[in-house]
DNA sequence: TTCTCTCGGATATTTTCTATCCGAGTTCAT
DNA sequence: ATGAACTCGGATAGAAAATATCCGAGAGAA
């Protein structure tokens, strides 16, 4: 049970937005982040197909966030990369085998699948109220505050 | 992000396993619940490994709960299968890059890896708290009480 | 109108998971 | 005591998924 490498650079790549008015393209969320350029725009891709961010084309063109970064949770970041089917997926051996209980009887989901999918629930719960904003404030704080405002001149000043 | 299929075995072949203070053979869970012998047989030699299960060899061999049901949570199960290190992995993303934080700067993990970790811990708090015995009770509720003597009597009489 | 820069989906490569087989070791019956 | 049958255990192929990449389609500016 492992997630895929593309979630963390989906939240840097959100926490950055959050930072800009102005769309930025995914080269330059690549090289700012470190991260392969080709593979990072697919990632992204997959954001603007959640709704997530919103692409604009041509000579300026780029990535924004659709929303206010208060309003973007981390759990829709995840799924939006990582999927939003549930790690565990009961494969029903109730109904298999010689003690197979026939699938009429089987209203509710089977006692493990249900343990499971509170589990799960519990960690989309943790990451649903924390939004892209509170990400960028935590990030900020640990660096005393230079992070961010370090980020906005790159962004605006820098040419590649 | 989704989980080993075997982990759905284990956490049934350990609800049957509660049921039988004698070895029962891999080949004969696998019977009962309808899945690959050999995959399975693998499957439970990593909760061998992991110490939730005794392996008897020789003509009457089998596995056997080492502990009371009571005592071994579904966490200890799914991370024997699934492995114990967590779904999401920094990559240090925040010393790379233009912007690079130093390393010795980077006492405290990132605030995303913060995060994450605090919703698998939710997630893994969850599963502790929950025990294979409790598992066979809800089973057993599930179908009326029929399902775990249905087993006991299975176990017992026949033979292949 | 032309050109440059952007995103988007289709395409190889690597890694992981799934599934299987055969040998080492142990116990029971003779 | 001996032999035979049954068990687990790790090493071995095959399939699926994730990773990483490239090139074409589309939009805006000059």
């Amino acid at each position: 049970m492992k997630m895929s490498s593309g979630v963390e650079w989906a939240l840097h790549s959100c926490v950055t937005l959050s930072q800009s008015h102005e769309p930025v393209p995914a080269a330059r969320l690549a090289e700012l982040h470190g991260t392969p350029p080709a593979y990072t725009a697919k990632h992204l891709q997959a954001l603007s197909r959640a709704g997530i961010v919103h692409s604009t084309m041509g000579q300026v063109g780029g990535y924004t966030l659709t929303r206010p970064a208060s309003e973007i949770s981390a759990l829709e970041v995840v799924q939006a990369i990582d999927g939003d089917e549930p790690a565990y997926r009961c494969a029903e051996i109730r109904q298999r085998g010689p003690l197979g209980i026939p699938s009429e009887r089987c209203s509710r989901p089977c006692a493990i699948a249900r343990a499971m999918t509170a589990a799960q629930d519990a960690w989309s719960r943790a990451l649903a109220q924390l939004s892209i904003a509170d990400l960028a404030v935590d990030i900020d704080a640990d660096s005393n505050g230079t992070a961010m405002p370090d980020i906005r001149r790159w962004l605006t000043t820098t040419r590649s």
